[in-house]
DNA sequence: ATGAAAGCGCTAACAT
DNA sequence: ATGTTAGCGCTTTCAT
């Protein structure tokens, strides 16, 4: 194969070698005689023996807990394609939400000399082992001793509730995400924050204004029919995630709840859905992109033996749009509230842009 | 590393291979004593070296269209956990439903030696083409000259169509998907068939009561909006994907038509959000697991050399939900009372139950 | 049943 | 600037 290359283009392994990998030491008129030969044998260089002998395989491993959580889909998507643009592949793990899945995986991978791993850990890991001295960065939940790099949940729901806040809210529920995830502490903390320094009143911060449910439709479906059972029932929902705001949506319908006539909804995520449920979600976005870029940085980086920062937080922004309207309790007095038009659609910009502190 | 092992075991490093492989000619105390020393040093074979020399990685490769796409998402979880159960890895392409990208992407992945290539062609893609000797095994999109696995997607169609024909709707249009896709062409040809073979009249064939879209939410609103605006209005909608049902769905409520009162409408997929929406989508399930059962087990008696058939279908199943029900003109015979109720749903239980013939 | 030795296809250190 | 050579860490003949 390269020796064939070789002696068409009459020269040695080595120097084909160098035209492959770009070497700057050949004379340019062997480097095209070299190129000529590879084009017409349609060569191309094995990758297995490459990595075996360069210690480097130009790929990155990353294992997720699970492809089909639109939010991942979308992580896998964005980073894929910025590992792309520093040169890298990524070969994909699904760990099911298991650490023991997530174990073997990343065993996998690193048997496979990938030059770095990227990790979203799954429910119950405590901490990444890796055998060989493979570098890795964590995203969205974090651990610690781990590089990370994740959205800044605490904020985020601190902008939702502050959203609910401004639209003349004030029993305002909360479904939490299970508090064994950091993103879920950070998203309830954001929101109990919110609500005590707006002058909330104290009782309604009491944990029965909090249900729990995992990241999904259906369980988040179980805690929004129970918090809207209470009484005086809640004006407003934060989900800590977009597929339990559907969920809860979905509990609204059945209850003959109008949104946001009866009840506004806030979510957590943008995943495109969010765009094309009825009515729109309101929601938080995570600059996936963003966050896909920096992982791969850092991750890049820290091959180089550079020093990162441990965490590394990206910044989220407030998506407006149907699920979210004025307090029914509220006929005028509070601040002016938006017209609910039939049908019809309007995104506005961040109201809080530039509101939080570095 | 593997001469540590042998010289811990006192034994040379051929024994310590065959150990690591399974070779059963080792003796058992022998094999005992390697175990040992590879427990003892935390041993782990290189794959990289491994692959190299024996040609073969244990991987397969996948290419997808979108990762995003909620049934490639199942499928890829799916495919991997199938894999799993076979003793191979899988390594992730997303094509981006660009010929172009999935090429470079199956290179890539050809050059990493993977024992052979999962594809669901993107659309525009004609052919196949892999240097090295490498099995290709299509799923869900057939491509001429090429292995492939997909659902029965005609025979799904007609499940759907005479289910509504069976509620007693005769009205009933169709989003068909791009016609450059089999799915699409064969989802659209069994719609047709069945209306035909029902002696729904000629005049309802007319190409009137098809619009086509994208298999995405926004286009297929698109050309909900536009079937619904004709005159008479279809009393049932077939879409070619649940994500253009949903898509419908959100167009049918921005109407002020009820689901199902007003409209029945069946998607295609079974999607896990087609149980989560509001109404719950009535949809034709693919068997997702089976598929990749079977598209796994090709790829690996492709390998061994053994002659598989190039077309494997795999049967799909109704699943009956909210969003289809009795056709409103057929009820009380012709007066076509209807209430629009202000953003009210109810929840009803499949109305027709039995009511079909097998 | 086990050991010795020859590579898998390439890169990189050393010559020239 | 190019050729030569020695491996990367394993598997797999071929002997014994």
């Amino acid at each position: 194969m390269i020796r064939e290359v070789a002696r068409l283009a009459g020269v040695s392994l080595g120097t084909v070698s160098r035209v492959i990998n770009g070497n700057p030491t050949v004379a340019p008129d062997i480097r095209q005689r070299v190129q000529a030969a590879i084009d017409k044998l349609g060569f191309r260089p094995n990758r297995v023996a490459r990595s075996l002998r360069s210690q480097q395989s130009h790929t990155f491993g990353l294992v997720i807990p699970d492809v089909t959580n639109p939010f991942f889909a979308e992580l896998v998507k964005s980073l894929d394609q910025s590992a792309g643009e520093f040169g890298y592949n990524i070969i994909l793990g699904n760990a099911e939400e298991s650490p023991t899945v997530e174990k073997r995986y990343i065993q996998m991978l690193a048997d496979r000399q990938v030059d770095g791993l990227l990790v979203v850990p799954s429910v119950g890991t405590r901490t990444i082992k890796v055998d060989r001295d493979v570098k890795v960065v964590l995203i969205d939940r974090a651990l610690p001793k781990h590089h990370v790099v994740l959205s800044d949940h605490r904020g985020g729901a601190k902008q939702a509730v502050t959203h609910l806040i401004g639209l003349g809210h004030r029993r305002i529920a909360c479904i939490a995400g299970p508090q064994n995830l950091t993103v879920a502490v950070e998203r309830w903390a954001g929101y109990r924050e919110t609500m005590s320094r707006s002058g909330a009143s104290a009782t309604l911060l009491k944990s029965s204004w909090t249900e729990f449910a995992n990241f999904d439709y259906s369980s988040a479906y179980d805690a929004a029919r129970r918090l809207l059972a209470r009484n005086p029932r809640p004006t407003a929902l934060f989900a800590s995630s977009d597929q339990q705001a559907i969920g809860a949506l979905r509990a609204a319908a059945d209850l003959g709840l109008s949104v946001p006539q009866d009840l506004s909804v806030v979510g957590f995520d943008d995943i495109p859905l969010s765009d094309l449920v009825s009515p729109r979600l309101t929601t938080v976005r995570q600059a996936v992109t963003d966050l896909s870029r920096v992982a791969i940085d850092t991750l890049i980086r820290l091959r180089k033996g550079e020093s990162v920062s441990a965490l590394q937080r990206i910044a989220t922004e407030m998506r407006i749009r149907d699920s979210s309207g004025p307090c029914p309790d509220v006929g005028q007095p509070r601040a002016p509230r938006r017209r609910l038009g039939g049908g019809q659609h309007r995104v506005n910009d961040s109201p809080s842009k530039g509101a939080r502190p570095k």
